[in-house]
DNA sequence: CCTTGATATGACTCTGGGGTAAGTTACCAC
DNA sequence: GTGGTAACTTACCCCAGAGTCATATCAAGG
C-alpha cells in the first residue's frame, strides 16, 4: 500500500507469553508506586512501549490486569512468609525472622508491598478473591503467635485474640512501611532496629543463630 | 410569568451560614463513609436536598469542601486528645484514657475517623496543610510516651524513637478502626478490651479511678 | 410597586480515562 | 506465492463527574 496509515502496526516478533510477562512487570511497578486509581492503562502502555489495545487484548480490562499483578505480588510475599514459618522458630524470634525475610524480598522490588495493600484497589470480584486468599493464608501465622502471647497472660477470650491479631498485623505492616519510607536503611540494619524495638517492649529475646 | 421554567429556584429562606453548616454535616458523613474519591458532589447535593451549583457557590470546589470537612473533623479529634492529655495521666494509663475518650467522641459520628485518614484525600494544598497540622499536634503526645518507654529500656536512639512512634500511632489507629468495625461494642467495653490487651503485653497497669 | 441583592437551580460544557472497531503488518505452513 | 493466524496500532466511542452560565424566585427597603 502506498498509504501507510498505520506504520507501526504488525507483529514485532514478541510471543504473547513474553509480552504478558513484560506488561505484568511494568504494571506491577506502576500500580505499586502510584496505586490502582492513579495509574491509567495508557500510562502502563507507554511505559511498556506498546499500545493500549494490546493490554486489553491480553488482560481484558484494567481490573483484570490488576488482579494478575496482585496475584503475582501475593504469591511472592506469601511464599516468603511460609518459608520463614517453616524454619521452626517461634514467638518473637519468628516475628523477627519473618520481618527480616520480608525486608530482603522487598529490597529489589519494594513496590510489591503497596500493591497488596492498595486502598484504591477495585471491588472487582477477581481481585478481592486473590486478596482474601492472601489474607487467609497470612492470618493463621499471626493468630498463632498472638494467641500464645495472650494465653501466657491468662487471657483466652477469642475476641481479644482477634483484636490483638489485627494489632499485630498492623504493627508488621507499619514496620515494613516505615522501612520502605527510609530507603537508605539496609534490610540487616532494619532487622536489628526491629529487635531493639521488640526488646524495649518485651525485654530481651533470644534469636536463632543466623 | 406564565412560563415557570425553574419552579424550584429562589431562596427558601435559609441563610448562607445555616446552609453551609448543613452541607458540611452531610458532606462529612458521605466523605467519611465512602471516601473522597468515591463521593461525588452530586451525591452530596442530593443528600442535602439542594442543587450542585449551590455547593460550588459556597465552597468553591470539591477540594474546598473537603478541606473544610477535614478541618472540622480534625478539630474535634484534636480537642479530645488534648483534653485527655491535660488530665495528668502518664504512660500506658494515658494511652487508655485517650483511647477511651476517642471511642466516646466517635460514638455518635464514627465517620469522622475515616475522614482524617482517607487514603484517597486529594493532594490539594489546603487539605494537606490541615492534615499536616493535625499530624503535628498529635505527634508530640505519642513521641513523649514512646520516648519514655525506650529510655526505660536504655535506648535513646532518635531514629528508633521515630520508628516506635510510627508503630504506636498505627496501634492506636488499628484499635480505633477495629472498634469501628464492631459497632455492637460499647466504648466502655472496648476500653476494657484495650486494657486487657495492654496488660497481656506490658503486664498489669494501674488505671486512674474514673 | 419596583429595584436590589441573596438564595437558588436547570441545563449545559469539558476533560480524563476506560474500552472498542477495524484495520495493518509480519511470519509461517504448505 | 498465498492463505491463515498471531501480533500490533490508529482513531475512535462513551460516560461519569467536576465545574459553569444564564436565569429565576423571593424578601426587604425605599
Amino acid at each position: 500500500m502506498a498509504t501507510r496509515t498505520r506504520p507501526n502496526a504488525g507483529t514485532k516478533g514478541v510471543a504473547r507469553a513474553d509480552r504478558e510477562e513484560q506488561i505484568l512487570t511494568v504494571a506491577c511497578r506502576l500500580f505499586g508506586e502510584s496505586g490502582f486509581a492513579s495509574t491509567s492503562v495508557a500510562d502502563i502502555a507507554e511505559a511498556a512501549g506498546i499500545s493500549k489495545p494490546l493490554i486489553y487484548n491480553y488482560f481484558g480490562s484494567k481490573e483484570g490486569l490488576y488482579a494478575v499483578c496482585v496475584q503475582h505480588a501475593a504469591e511472592i510475599l506469601t511464599a516468603e512468609i511460609e518459608r520463614t514459618a517453616a524454619s521452626g522458630t517461634v514467638g518473637l524470634a519468628r516475628a523477627v525472622v519473618t520481618l527480616d525475610g520480608m525486608f530482603r524480598v522487598l529490597e529489589p522490588q519494594p513496590w510489591l508491598w503497596h500493591l497488596v495493600f492498595d486502598p484504591t484497589a477495585p471491588p472487582d470480584a477477581a481481585t478481592q478473591k486473590v486478596l482474601a486468599d492472601y489474607e487467609r493464608r497470612i492470618l493463621d501465622f499471626g493468630t498463632e503467635g498472638v494467641g500464645e502471647l495472650l494465653r501466657l497472660a491468662g487471657n483466652d477470650d477469642p475476641t481479644d485474640t482477634e483484636a490483638m491479631r489485627a494489632v499485630w498485623e498492623n504493627v508488621f505492616r507499619t514496620l515494613v512501611t516505615w522501612w520502605l519510607a527510609h530507603p537508605d536503611e539496609s534490610p540487616a540494619a532494619m532487622t536489628e532496629r526491629c529487635v531493639r524495638l521488640f526488646a524495649a517492649v518485651f525485654g530481651e529475646i533470644d534469636l536463632p543463630t543466623s
